[in-house]
DNA sequence: CCATAATCGAGACGGTACGTCACGTCTTGAG
DNA sequence: CTCAAGACGTGACGTACCGTCTCGATTATGG
């Protein structure tokens, strides 16, 4: 029989279903930012989403699919740089938003995976894929317009320069630890495009 | 099966004094390459090193102390590309030199280990001043004598340039996962030095 | 093949009140005798009972007020033996019906508890007071009409009787793991009748 | 900050090696006594032995091999009573020592271990080994010398004997909670040797 | 050549965090 | 209204490392 006066305490609900995933994700992303992937432990986790630690293992038995998880649902956002009829404009563009994706926790913690653990199969897997998407997908199309345009030789490696503008923006991220500013990234993409050395043409 | 000979066992002789030590840091280097800072453990690097795990604690107290002294040891080998009188070769020069070291082993860890850990204050400090010394001290000498002879203007941005060239590398060797050949180096220095659009002047 | 008839599934319709109360406490008793007090859970009950656990929960909070509960409504079936006119008959008859008792689940579920958990005051109670009216309310009317019939010292010490039989009984049963067979419970009766010593009279 | 007054603490030394067993050993008997097998945990032996549980793992890695080392070193201190050329004093000088056992944590513990897991194989095994040498080593040698002088049968079963007497002692101490006195043990053996019904022969 | 100190090996122990398990509570939905 | 189903909180347990401590063995060094 209940007491009459029941009153409980005014508890806020259990977390369930949909809320809990959520919470409990968000909290992978900012643990996986503030301390990296090895660092990660799923007690924290659980504790940082304020959920008990049996059941997040109940829902991600291992740490690997926590992760893969918490990064799947965060990857909505990706978003690439359409197309301004301008190589330099798009490249901007393109730079620009992978520089927010660099600086964003999703994708800070992310890289620091990739870099941390290449070893590790796991994560290279997890990693690689994301980033490619990220990466290549989109500023691919915008290179086959440039060139369709002429603005590129047809046998630019865009690979080449792709991997040099994000190798720079990480090397700023993660190396100088500066931050990656509208300036720093057009003299960049000018760098690309125009070269170094002294017979090269300004924008 | 024992041998036929009663031969006693024939056990080497304790490490001790300089050898231990040298044995140890060896042991060290090779950890951090294979597994990281993060994952790299006293024990581990005893049992590699044949030691004894309380020795090595009573030399080096943590872990921190331990890196830092292999580090320490194995930094002699540092060497800086020599001019040729020309840019574009000093530079390739110098990204081979770059890239030797980021795929040695010592290379590898030190890089992963900044990369992956640039949070904790300890690594970065570690790390970044060893950097700082094999990317850009040699390199800058080169730069400079090139805008004497005129192969590059004055005001030139020598730090964008150089974070370019070692963002490039560290992409494609940890990102990318490729070898860091010859000819990528040379593609890579191509690229900075001349750019990527059409009016770029080839080599 | 379906029925043609769309019989739903022919699934056996939910147990309630009664037959559910009835199914669960049988389990009880079975799961009592099989592990004993300490190790019977309600969740294992629940699963023997083919029944969901948060039902059980809701109509016996606690493992005591569930064991209680059992053993309640199992003690319906005490009975005693009946006087034969003959004080050897009568306890002959009295040890059988305790050998049974001690033989069954329900018994064995009993001693064991009470034996093994006698630290704990809940056990003590709730066991105490159902094994004094089996082992003592019935036999003791025995014993006064055999005094009344001079078969039996006045000076009798009846308890010590009883405990004597009822001891030996349980230590055949729990230490010697033996049957109690109608032959050992004729021999403890005439031993303790008529004494093991030379001078004693047989039956 | 550390404490300006940096008296280290006076900490006492590590137990080791036997003093370490002992210690443990010593708090496995009392815990046996206090919860019984079921309820004997080793974090909590650890705990009341002041020591890390890690600890006792290491040596002891079941729960069996604990209980079963500590019976072990406690079991020097059996002995039997000797003869006195009186059948009814060397009864009740074994008696005696039995009710002693029984009532000792030592013998509470392992009793209630067999009475409560009989059906355990391995609690078997481990306490009828003891509880056979404790009950009838000793005594069986005291029947005989008893026969011998003629105050027994020859026919005489001392195994049912034995077991009376014990299962008394067992009733009286865990069904009836009462103390084993020396009156009650006398009272006893006279039961036994001398019979309840009229016709028996007083000491 | 021997004695003594310094160094290292070996193992036991304390301590922390992790992943697992079983239990009991709560919420929701079906009969 | 009762029961089923499942999600979640909670505590304890056993394990895996790591780092500290103590003792014994070995090696280098001074008289």
């Amino acid at each position: 029989m209940k007491s009459p006066i029941g009153r409980k305490k005014a508890k806020e609900p259990r977390l369930r279903g949909t809320q809990f995933i959520r919470k409990v994700l968000d909290a992978v992303i900012e643990q996986l930012a503030a301390v990296g992937f090895e660092r990660l432990s799923i007690p924290e986790v659980a504790e940082r989403a304020g959920v008990n630690k049996t059941s997040v293992y109940r829902r991600w038995p291992t740490k690997g699919d926590l992760i893969r998880a918490a990064l799947d649902i965060s990857m909505g956002s990706a978003g690439s740089a359409s197309s301004t009829g301008n190589l330099r404009s798009d490249l901007v563009g393109t730079a620009r938003l992978a520089a927010d994706f660099v600086e964003s926790p999703l994708g800070t913690g992310a890289l620091r995976m990739l870099l941390a653990e290449g070893a590790n199969p796991d994560v290279r897997n997890l990693a690689a894929s994301m980033l490619r998407r990220q990466e290549t997908e989109g500023p691919r199309a915008l290179f086959d317009l440039a060139m369709a345009r002429g603005e590129l030789p047809r046998d630019t490696d865009v690979q080449l320069v792709l991997s040099t503008v994000a190798g720079a923006l990480m090397h700023r991220a993660f190396i100088e630890q500066g931050p990656l500013t509208d300036a720093f990234i057009e003299d960049l993409v000018d760098l690309i495009l125009s070269g170094a050395s002294r017979n090269r043409s300004r924008r």
